[in-house]
DNA sequence: GTGGTCTAGACCACG
DNA sequence: GTGGTCTAGACCACC
């Protein structure tokens, strides 16, 4: 996996696991990677696994069994969505319109942009 | 003026600057305030301004003449506006689409809610 | 390591590391010292490293991996090599031959010198 | 006049007046412009002016008549060019074999280099 | 351990 | 007066 240079790696590893449950791959209730084994699959040093372990079992998305691993939860899906969409509408687009507004952008080019990008990406 | 306490402080006042000159409240070719005048006024370390402008002359927004001061770029305004957009079509909007798609969120939705929070904020 | 007192140590620094990578001292994707004790080695504050760093990353020579150190670029010594032509094509030569101009010094002269010199300083 | 903006403009000054004095222009003996007078001309604060001619009187290319003005010494066109002969073959010419030797240029390509750009300058 | 940022204070060259 | 550089020392996030 490539890493940018700008954000922290382990936030970097916490969205790509979002991403994973989000899209099913991680299922509900799943065992996953142990830190060890992620560490080398990501090259990464394994004290990053850890701090990105430890933010998602904070954020409720994995549970902790002492002695055995990590799992995701069993509603972990659902609260990853739910996570994602709030911060999306109260960080996100605050800042996307704040930003279109000192651009002098409006929704319409926005939605034209969007829409060429959109399909170029499918 | 508040700085948050994530973002580096150097980089907020050139976003700052950025917003000035942006909203035409320094005009372009125009001589701005010395690298003292502002610390004091922005609560700040000289040094941490003297970062601010170094950067912003490298961006070609200002321009620099010894022993008199810091000047706008006579295409400050121009400069700035194109540096934003690209900023923003390369890197947030790429970024906003990916989100969109995690999320199963539809341009139609995003439009809707854009419209709501854009007239809330007048 | 001794600096002259005109031109910025921290510029210095920098051209002081170009040569050391355009001799091969130090190899393409290598690691460098870290801050500190290039600071400790050169008798300066890890600040006036920092900056040479900084600027060197710039330039493309390095790069940065976080937590981990810097390290030369893959390209470090070629790049270093374009650049220093570029500078001296596009700026010490018209320079040299404004100077031979303004003393009446021709070619052959200048030829006659560099070969004395040349030899001196092998 | 055009002032680069690394090189301190006093010093620039300097050079212009040498290359005045080398070509003639300004003849030995003869009295050049009020301080003020310059600095109208070249659109500079007066005390920069000082500088550079204060600089050219301990050259001994000016002397100062107190109360008149300043003039060119009787030897100047001598002196200046003795002086930047000296200043070529002491300083710039070793700094051009060092920067030479580092880029790996012969002597023959600096020629080839030369001959084609000082045909172009002409 | 690594680099990144910030403050405080000083000195210097320059205009 | 202006900006440019440097030191000293501190705190922080990150790996």
């Amino acid at each position: 996996m490539q890493f940018n240079t700008t954000e922290p790696i382990y936030l970097q590893i916490v969205s790509h696991i979002h991403h994973l449950i989000l899209t099913g791959r991680w299922g509900d209730g799943e065992r996953v990677p142990s830190v060890r084994d992620l560490a080398v699959e990501l090259e990464v040093n394994p004290n990053t696994v850890v701090r990105s372990y430890t933010l998602l079992q904070e954020q409720g998305v994995f549970e902790n069994q002492r002695g055995i691993g990590y799992f995701t939860a069993k509603d972990a899906g659902k609260r990853v969505k739910s996570m994602r969409r709030q911060a999306f509408f109260e960080e996100e687009l605050p800042a996307l319109i704040k930003t279109m507004k000192s651009l002098d952008l409006s929704v319409e080019e926005l939605v034209e942009h969007l829409g060429a990008m959109h399909e170029t990406n499918i």
